[in-house]
DNA sequence: TTGCGTCTATTCACTGGTCGGTATACATCG
DNA sequence: CGATGTATACCGACCAGTGAATAGACGCAA
């Protein structure tokens, strides 16, 4: 299927995006987005009022597609919940594999910009994660499992923790001892919500 | 006990980890660190190479004290295993609400520089990483339990991941959210490390 | 159809300021 | 004297953001 033309908005956005991942912020100027999306800075600033909102609109084209990306890795993995689960970081672990990997935009950002809280692109970040949780939670919610909320908090914390650990050492199969803890979060929450013939404090 | 005189190299270092803590590595200027330690950019110079140089030993400096810090919370708890592993998140989600807490230097600097894989100051993040990681296995290996590596890397996720999620989020609950989690995790482990008669996968 | 005004999108050239790093000289002290 | 440490003043590069002008598309009236 033939793409449509990109706007221009969308080709600055499309450049930023690569050059603010790879770089981070700081280590990027507007001048080279700028080049690199084939224009002037002018003209640049006459789509986006400032780099500040650059780097909004980076943020912004990045979420819903991750979310998406995510759910396909559950959706399409086999097994049972734990299994479901799992899959998401082992995927994440071969992504992590690639040179270019530099791990999780949103948290690089808000590690960047931690000493301006209420900056636009770290409440984008703060939604995008809690985005993610909410669909763990009903995820859990949905199989059945008491607490889903705290453990969908749990899972987040340890792929948050994964993306932090993975950059740091540069070895991504903490990728995949991020997941084995996952699943065994999940399987222990499901034991206490569904508890079988052989424990005692059966429900009815 | 009165402390000897701070050398110049010492009050350097100390105005650069505040700076660099609370601005960023790119945030800050040498000029600033320069201006906050009392005297010119050219003594600085004086002592430190480069700015690289510099910021290596702000991380440098912070690596014994971390890690001391960590040990005492856990060896002052009172209780289990899974309990003292706890009260390691607990006093942490004390730290990290305080206002002028932004997460954890080593991990928003290696997030800084992740286009810079070899930069000394990310050597120093992960060795750092690494000696926690170690304390943790041997403690783990000390209280019986099998795979402890697994087991140290699995809290060490947590902590990462409570370090990134409660800098996005600014809500310190998520700490021990992660500390419960790392409890379940090492509760478990000492379950399949240490079978009790009730259980049939009994060893010898 | 032709000519004119208007609006959108783009460019060139520029500003004031900041950055990491340095050349050089001065001071203090053994 | 000579080593160590400090200061003044400076460099070239880069940075975020802007002023002014222009090219082209469109509508509209003569």
């Amino acid at each position: 299927m033939a793409r449509p033309e990109p706007s221009t908005r969308e080709r600055i956005v499309s450049a930023a995006s690569k050059l603010f991942y790879s770089d981070g912020i700081k280590g990027v100027s507007v001048d080279a987005v700028a080049e690199k999306a084939g224009l002037t800075k002018r003209t640049l600033y006459y789509h986006f009022r400032s780099k500040d909102d650059l780097v909004a609109a980076y943020l912004e084209a990045r979420d819903q597609p991750n979310l998406a990306l995510f759910r396909r890795w559950f959706d399409e993995a086999e097994g049972e919940l734990p299994v479901k689960v799992e899959a998401i970081f082992s995927n994440l672990a071969r992504a992590a594999r690639h040179p270019k990997w530099k791990g999780c935009g949103f948290l690089r950002t808000s590690a960047e910009l931690a000493n301006l809280p209420g900056h636009p692109a770290i409440r984008i970040g703060a939604a995008h994660k809690k985005k993610f949780e909410n669909w763990l939670r009903t995820t859990f919610e949905a199989a059945g499992i008491g607490n889903s909320l705290q453990l969908a908090r749990q899972i987040l914390l340890l792929l948050d923790g994964s993306f932090a650990v993975v950059l740091l050492h540069r070895d991504a199969s903490y990728m995949e001892t991020a997941g084995e803890a996952a699943a065994t979060l999940v399987t222990s929450a499901l034991a206490a919500s569904r508890p079988v013939a052989s424990r005692q404090n059966r429900r009815r």
